[in-house]
DNA sequence: CATGAATGAGAGTTCATTCAT
DNA sequence: GATGAATGAACTCTCATTCAT
C-alpha cells in the first residue's frame, strides 16, 4: 500500500546526509532506522530499497564519504609547492574548516570510530585511509624539521596532538557561535605554527 | 590487572573498575550487563544490589569518579603559587598523565560523553564539573596573558585546543608503546608552552 | 533448460515453470517474488499482472498443473482394458516416470503440501483431486484382489505405501544418476507387483 | 517484570517437545517463536534463556533427538543374530512404529529436511546420520540377497522405496484411525518382505 | 505491460531489569 | 547478598504487495 505521490525521488545522497544528521544528534546506537528514514521522508522498510546494507553500511558510507572529502582537500595542499610552514598552515586551515563545515560527519568520525567500527570487516579500507591522512601531516612536519623551518619535535606526538585538537573542534563548534569556522581554523593553525617556531 | 580478589565480597569499586574496562573495550552500548557482571564474578541480576540505577548509573559513576580524580590533581596545581608558565606546564603534565594512567576511563569521557549522556537528567552535575575543569585552564591562560608571560591568544579556542589534544591521548596511547605516559605528557606540555611564547 | 525465450513476451506457463524451479531449489518460503520474477526476466511487481493472487496462487497453479498431468496419464491407463497386474504395473511406471520427468513439481507436491497449503481456502479442489488420484490406485488393487490376481492386503495401507514410495522418488532421483527414470519406474513397479503376488 | 510463580521450571526437553508439536502443525516457517514459547508457557524472549541458538537450533535439536532415537532402535535390531528376513521385518516394524509414535518429529524429518536445512552448516552431522541410517537397511538387504533369502533387487532403489514408504506414514497416520501403529507396521513389513520373496 | 519506489506488517533477537527463592 | 528464570520493549531487517508513471 504505497502512498506519497513523491515530492521528489529520494537519492542515495539524501539518505547519507539525513543519516549523518541523525547519527550526530542521537549517536549511532541511539538512532533507529525509523529516525533515519523519517528524516528523509520514508518508512523504515523503504530504506532498504535504496541502501542495501542496513544500518552499518549507512554509517560506513557516511564516514567514507566524509573522509574522502577532507582527504582530498588536504592532499591537494600537500602537493602544492609551498614551504613547510605555509603548507602546514593551509592544511590545518583546510582541515579545521572542513570540520566546521560538516560537523555532523566530523563528529561521527570521532565518536563512532572505535567500538562501532571495530567489529566488522568492511571499514578496513576506512581505517587505512585514516592512517594515510595522518601520514600527510607527518610528512609536512618531518620536512619542516629537516629544512630547519621547524624546531625539532617528536613527529608522532606532535601530529596526533594536532589531529586531536582539530578533530575536537567538532565537539565544541557552534555555527551560531562567536567565531566563524574560518576564524577558528586560523587560530588553531596559528597555535601549532607558533609551537613549531625555532627559538 | 587483578580481576577479582577471589571469593571476597565484591566492592562497589571493583564493579566500577570492571565496568570501565568493559565499556572501554566494547563501548557502552556494546557492553551488556552480563559482560560487566561476569568481569567481576557475578550474574547480571546481582549488579542491581550494588547499583540501583542500572547501566546508566554505572557509567555515570565511572565517569564521575574519573573526573573527580583529574580535577583534584589539576586543581591542586592551580592553587600552588607558581608563575603561569610553570603552572600550565604542570597542569598539562598532570592531566595527560592521568589520561595515560587511566586510559579506559579517559576514553569513556570522550566517547560516551555526548549521546549516551545527553538523554538522562542525572549527569547534570558531571557536565557542570567538566565546565569547571575547563575553567581551571582558562584561568591560568588568562593570567599568563595579563602578566605578559604568554602572547595574546583567544582563550576559548586555545583552551579547547589544549583539552582536545590532551583528551585525544586516550585514543592513541599504548602502554607498551615507545613513549611513557610521562614522556608524552612532557612533549605535549612543551608544545603548548611554546605556542604561547611571546615573540 | 532454456530460461527465457529471449525478449519474447512472458507467458503464464513460463512463470509456472520458473516458479517450480525456484520453489524446488529454495522452498516456498525461502523463495521470494524477486527470485521468481528474476528467473523469468521480470521485476517482482510485474508478476502481479499475470497472477492476481500473488505467491500463493502461483504455487497452487504449479501444483494443479502438475497434478492434472499425472492424473491424466494414470487415468488413461485405468481406463484401458487390461488385467489388474498389467494395469497396476503401467500405472506405477507412468506415475514414477512422471515424477522423474518433473522432479521440481513432484517435490513441491510433497514438501509444500501440508503447512503451506493448509491455511488458505483455494486448494480445496487440489486436495480433492489428490484423493481422487489415490482412488484410482485403490480401485485397481481392489479389483486385483477380487479377481484373485493379487493376494489380499489392506487396500488403504498398501495404496499409501505405494504412493509414498513413488512420491519419495522426487527426493532422491538425480537425472545424472546411475539409473534412468524409466529404469527406476520399472524397478518400483516390480517391487509392488511382487508384493502382491499370491503365494 | 517477571510474573508467573512458575508451576514448574521449564526444561530444555519441554521446549523440544513443544517445538516439535508446533512445527508439525504450522511448519517451520509458519511457526513463530511466540507460538513455540506460548506452547511451553513462556514469552518469546524467554526462550533464549533456555535455548541459546534460536529457531534454527531448536529445529536441529528436535531432529537430532528424533533421529538418534530411531537410529538406536533400528541399530539394536541389526546387531541381533537373526536371519535377514526376520531382521528386516523387525527393523521395518520398529521404524514404522517409531514414526507412528512420534508423528510430529517424523513428519519434520521429511518436510523440513530439504530447504530449511540445506543452508546452514550445523546439520552436517544430522545428514551424515541419515545416510548411516539408510546404510543399516542396505546392509540387511544385501545380506539377504547374498544368502539367497531374498530375490535379487537393486539395493539402492529398494532401500529408498522402503524408506519412502515408511516415512510417508507420518503423513497419513492418524492416532484415532482404524489401524494401530503396530498394525500398520506389520502390514508394511509384510508388503516389503513379500516383495523380496524368491519366486 | 512493465517498472520501481514505497509500504506495512511481522519475525527473530537482544537485553536491561525485576523478583521469588 | 546472590541467583536465574522470566519479562517486555525495542530494534533491525525482510518481503509480499500496491500503484503512479
Amino acid at each position: 500500500m504505497p502512498r506519497k505521490p513523491a515530492d521528489q525521488t529520494v537519492s542515495r545522497d539524501d539518505i547519507l546526509q539525513a543519516a549523518a544528521r541523525v547519527f550526530h544528534h542521537q549517536g549511532y546506537h541511539g538512532a533507529t532506522m525509523q529516525d533515519i528514514s523519517a528524516a528523509v521522508g520514508l518508512t523504515a522498510g523503504s530504506l532498504y530499497h535504496h541502501f542495501k546494507g542496513g544500518k552499518d553500511a549507512i554509517l560506513v558510507a557516511v564516514l567514507e564519504a566524509g573522509l574522502d572529502q577532507v582527504m582530498a582537500d588536504v592532499q591537494a595542499i600537500t602537493e602544492m609547492s609551498l614551504d613547510p610552514p605555509e603548507k602546514l598552515r593551509r592544511a590545518i586551515q583546510a582541515h579545521v574548516q572542513s570540520v566546521t563545515d560538516h560537523v555532523a560527519v566530523a563528529a561521527l568520525m570521532i565518536f563512532e570510530m572505535r567500538t562501532t567500527l571495530s567489529l566488522p570487516e568492511v571499514p578496513q579500507r576506512y581505517l587505512a585511509q585514516r592512517d594515510q591522512f595522518e601520514g600527510l601531516y607527518r610528512q609536512i612536519i618531518r620536512e619542516g624539521i629537516e629544512t630547519g623551518c621547524f624546531r625539532p619535535v617528536d613527529v608522532g606526538v606532535f601530529t596526533r596532538t594536532l589531529l586531536g585538537a582539530s578533530n575536537w573542534v567538532s565537539v565544541w563548534y557552534r555555527p551560531e557561535g562567536r567565531l566563524s569556522g574560518a576564524a577558528i581554523a586560523d587560530q588553531i593553525a596559528d597555535i601549532f605554527l607558533n609551537a613549531l617556531l625555532p627559538r
